[in-house]
DNA sequence: TTTATATGCAACTATTTGGTTGCTTTTAAA
DNA sequence: TTTAAAAGCAACCAAATAGTTGCATATAAA
């Protein structure tokens, strides 16, 4: 399909995803897919579409138990989008910024 | 369409689009659309729509001039995935990964 | 002023995406 | 052992996405 660390900005670009992960976060155990379906409008097989892309970008992980499965959040894999972001804090307040103010000076003059 | 958070994850989700980013920023002055398209292999219009893409998640300017259009990189709002990712590396190492552990335990128990 | 360059706009296409419904299978509970 | 619950699988659908090509327009250069 396409690389992992597009995998993983692909899963986290969603709104309902993000949302998921984020139930899965803070719940203070693993939730199955009906208890994870019951806190979101979409049905449950949409629930388990999403589960199955958080679960290939390795964001949740998932504990079969008889006929359920639970799922917990895995928040490690976001290191890896933590790191891109890293190497363009440098360019937050600087250079480019400076190349902003001198066009934006150079229609002035 | 949607959120401004939705409108940059999504931008950063696809990987022509981070390429044509980071040569925005690493360029040592504002790129013309051709210029961007000739480092790329994909059409002009591509690179315009893509270009589209990024100003409108604010991660790229454009200063018009003449015929041409200037594009350069403003890394700023990738503070925004800074702040959404920060929120999650305090259970990078902890409550998340006891609760796998103790899920594998019960197995074996 | 003619010509060439830079870009925009619009239409079209194939694929992916986010969602649905229906049915089957597996497992637990009456 | 019958029944109910949890989930998977598959097909389907509409909209979005990533790309294309063709043509028009604006601007700079000969």
């Amino acid at each position: 399909m396409q690389d992992k660390i597009t995998k993983l900005f692909k899963a986290i670009a969603d709104p309902t995803r993000r949302d998921i992960f984020h139930a899965l976060v803070i719940a203070t155990s693993a939730l199955s897919i009906t208890q994870i379906s019951s806190q979101f409008d979409i049905s449950r097989q949409g629930v388990t579409k999403h589960i199955k892309t958080l679960e290939e970008a390795g964001l949740v992980n998932i504990n079969t138990n008889g006929r359920e499965r639970f799922c917990y959040a895995n928040a490690k894999p976001l290191k890896e989008v933590s790191k891109w972001v890293e190497f363009y804090t440098q360019f937050w307040d600087n250079s480019l910024q400076n190349l902003e103010d001198f066009l934006n000076n150079s229609k002035d003059a």
